[in-house]
DNA sequence: ATTTAATTCAAACGACTGTTTGAAACAGGC
DNA sequence: GCCTGTTTCAAACAGTCGTTTGAATTAAAT
């Protein structure tokens, strides 16, 4: 296996390009003469584009959500009998997404890469984020709804879709942010974010529930 | 004028592609096939491919930004001197968005179109977004900071990105939370939709800032 | 009816896409 | 040395893309 530093120059360059621009506008002749190899590479390595764009995303999400199961299955066997308090969930959650930003050899450039993920618009990746994410989604779901305990879970799945939009569009739009408030965007700053998101996500998992208007007035 | 209606047949084919397959998955072929014209209309009538697609954002966003801002002005007229109430605010924002859903001429497909567009990667598609919004993000973006006077400017900027994600995520994958939930997607049931963003997003604004776990003081 | 302008049409343009091919270059085992 | 399997390479394939062209058609104005 001397050369085959190819497969990880196709996979680096690839991840840097793709969270530049997205999957879709880049192709494999901009990313085979940025990685400097020929173009059949991809397919020797890879198979198709499409699995190449699965690769990517997997050898970066695919830790991340084995530490999110991992950090959730020890805050349970510390919390024993009792329930875990939202929180410590949502930490669990963020902290292992939001700690690649904080990585200087993936840098920013990977947040973004996840972040686009989860806007891609592409049917068969999204079927396969569904399948990475399976298991995160099932676990955090119900472990969710055990920390609500006066919420329905109607009202606990729908204040989990919000609470996953407000995730994503942070971890995309991460730099615009930062450069709308004029923020700096420090590397070790990832613990900044992660406790704002928990502070506004928590409490909107905790609000009152507003009852639905009265009769109607007129139109 | 007899036979302007070509215009709107694109532009009303191409909004319906657009909002089930994203901006760039759609081709011009595909779209004068469905709407029954000739290629060359597009660029007769529009320019270009990204004029089009600046034409049917344009044609539903914008009265929808109007309403916003008549709506947070009228809302500014009725209380005088007092504060706007959080939620009021949030209420102006949120429902002209939404209301479209209900509209069973436009129906969800031009919910999703919008959703859509804030997660498109696309450069220039979101200069020209920015510049449709900016009216709203600075009205809006002051009006937060007044109802938020326990706030810094920073934190409030960082909620308002916050709730900009679960407002976005939302609008874009209703339907998928609908056929998750099992819930029915009613056309009416848009307010119930409104109801529960405004709960958890005017809670997440109000939360309580969580001071940075180490006696560390702030820059 | 003739002229003028607006609109539609079929056909092609050049550039780009992901993918495939078959022959080279290389590796290590014998 | 030869041989075997892995890896690289230039070239082409078969499409699709947005855009342009110039003539044909239609509508309106004179």
């Amino acid at each position: 296996m001397a050369k085959t530093d190819t497969k990880s120059r196709i996979l680096d360059t690839a991840e840097r390009l793709f969270a530049r621009k997205g999957f879709d506008a880049v192709s494999l002749r901009t990313i085979i003469a940025a990685a400097k190899v020929n173009l059949a590479a991809v397919h020797y390595h890879f198979g198709s584009k499409q699995a190449l764009v699965h690769a990517v995303i997997a050898r970066r999400l695919r830790p991340i959500n084995e530490e999110r199961l991992a950090k959730l299955a020890e805050a349970r066997a510390k919390a024993g009998r009792r329930p875990l308090k939202l929180e410590r969930l949502l930490d669990c959650l963020f902290r292992p997404l939001f700690r690649v930003q904080a990585d200087p050899k993936t840098g920013p450039t990977f947040a973004r890469l996840v972040g686009r993920v989860m806007g891609e618009r592409n049917e068969g990746l999204h079927k396969f984020m569904m399948g990475e994410l399976a298991d995160v989604i099932i676990q955090f779901g119900a472990a969710f709804e055990a920390a609500l305990p006066g919420l329905t879970k109607e009202e606990a799945d729908w204040r989990s879709h919000f609470m996953a939009g407000a995730m994503a569009h942070t971890l995309c739009n991460a730099d615009l942010l930062v450069r709308f408030t004029g923020t700096d965007a420090d590397a070790s700053d990832y613990e900044a974010t992660v406790r704002r998101l928990i502070d506004f996500t928590a409490a909107g998992f905790r609000a009152k529930v507003t009852p639905p208007t009265r009769p109607r007035k007129k139109k």
